[in-house]
DNA sequence: TTGACGTGACACCGTTTGGTATCATATAGA
DNA sequence: TCTATATGATACCAAACGGTGTCACGTCAA
């Protein structure tokens, strides 16, 4: 799953879409309107991002609706903890109080 | 090169060898030694590194020392603080730190 | 100088990825 | 019901990627 979220991540469409959705929640239609890419291409960058648990997804009528997915993030800060002691207590620090915010 | 950073940690042998890289620098043939795949292979992963700027190299004799760049995760950490309030002051905090500690 | 060693640079191959086009399905609304 | 809309699924193509093998070059040591 966190390799899911680094392959996610590589792709500079899909980090775009990630900011995009910080604004709110779109639909793929949406989404892709605001993207030089067709419909189909932008879905499967959604699934995508869906599989590394970057973004949520609900149904609601005919509609697909994507959300940003903050703790999703938290795989790859995880990932970051690996380094020095000095990075370790830092990010070690930063999730918990991520942790913290969780509604 | 925020892209080839991003690009550069979406594998998991490039991300193994930072990790390993985190004991200290070790040249290619050193770091290959680790990993059951031909040298040739594990220099591809180190250019990538390279170019990603996730690890600084020097020549040294006709050995090629590869060592971990900190700094190079500043990139990455900088796109993160594309996200909301919160995590912008938090991450914007551990940036001002790692600040601090460059030599 | 000779030879072993560490590396750089290619060429090559199979697989994955990004993107498009197209068809099928399901829902909202007149 | 009929129609337009939003999506899901699939096939397909070109390009990029991961990995191997090979050869040439520079460097260290005898």
């Amino acid at each position: 799953m966190q390799q899911q979220a680094f392959r996610a991540l590589a792709d500079p469409t899909r980090r775009d879409i990630l900011v995009m959705l910080r604004k709110g929640e779109r639909n793929i239609a949406e989404v892709a309107g605001q993207f030089s890419m067709t419909r189909g291409a932008i879905q499967k960058h959604l699934n995508i991002l869906d599989e590394g648990g970057l973004i949520s997804t609900r149904t609601e009528g005919r509609s697909r609706i994507n959300a940003l997915r903050p703790e999703g993030m938290r795989n790859v800060i995880d990932w970051f903890s690996f380094f020095d002691t000095f990075w370790d207590e830092k990010l070690t620090n930063l999730k918990n109080e991520i942790e913290k915010e969780k509604p």
